[in-house]
DNA sequence: GTCATTTTTGCAATTCTATTGCATTTGCAT
DNA sequence: ATGCAAATGCAATAGAATTGCAAAAATGAC
């Protein structure tokens, strides 16, 4: 039986382990960017086996170092993460009344200038406001 | 005597305290968005009698609220403010190596288009990495 | 100025999110 | 199958912010 294709993608990168597979195969399946405790419960939902929330912490920072999954810092307090791969970077809406945090379509958003001897390396826009369903 | 700028800015809001006179009076020399930790420390150096951390989280909150400060939530893990009037929103540089956070210069950004019943109150750009000090 | 009312403050305790240390377990190359 | 580096679980800790409540301070009325 050949690995399914979240195995295959993860031992690309280095070893396969119950924690990376969860995070990943979650995301992969979110409809939004999700916090740890989101995909921590998700997780725990899916397996009686599920990992710990320190681990679960772990395997995203892994995710994110090998550039597969993606960490949105600009929210309320919590981080949010959502899959890298097949998904270009675009904006994310966070509603201010239900706390989900949406993927906006991607857009050439210019960035303003940086000045002299500032080097960017990523950047990052959030529109805050209200959601479909909590307007 | 007639009261100062910051004494007259507050009294059109509210209350004139302690608190919020020295958060707007610091905020307004500080040449980069503060912390609410950085906020406290600069006015524990200023005065003897300097307001309780708590407090400046509620002289901020007060301060958001009515206008007079902005909040900038997409950096590390703490809030930065920064004065808002006679001050046009712009985007900010977080660098990574030394955490400062930096004002980039006003730029019109165009927002990406939001889904059908979603409203938009503000929008954020936050650009992360190294400001020409750390590079 | 003094008093009464309402708003703020300080302090301690608490919440929330995330990180660290370390012994134990697991993945995987051999 | 086995050895060893890498990852995990658990408990403790850190950092940022919030809450409850009695004491203190700011304003408006006299």
């Amino acid at each position: 039986m050949p690995p399914d294709p979240i195995t295959q993608t993860l031992a690309r990168y280095g070893r396969v382990t119950a924690a990376r597979w969860w995070a990943l195969a979650i995301l992969r399946e979110a409809q939004q960017p999700l916090t740890p405790d989101e995909l921590f419960a998700a997780a725990a939902a899916a397996t009686p086996k599920a990992p710990d929330r320190v681990t679960v912490y772990r395997a995203l920072d892994w995710l994110v170092a090998k550039g597969l999954v993606r960490r949105i810092a600009a929210s309320d307090r919590a981080a949010r993460f959502e899959v890298a791969s097949n998904n270009p970077a675009h904006a994310h809406f966070l509603c201010t009344t239900c706390g989900r945090t949406w993927c906006l379509p991607p857009h050439p958003t210019q960035w303003p200038p940086l000045p002299d001897g500032f080097v960017a390396h990523e950047a990052e826009l959030v529109v805050r406001g209200q959601c479909a369903h909590c307007h």
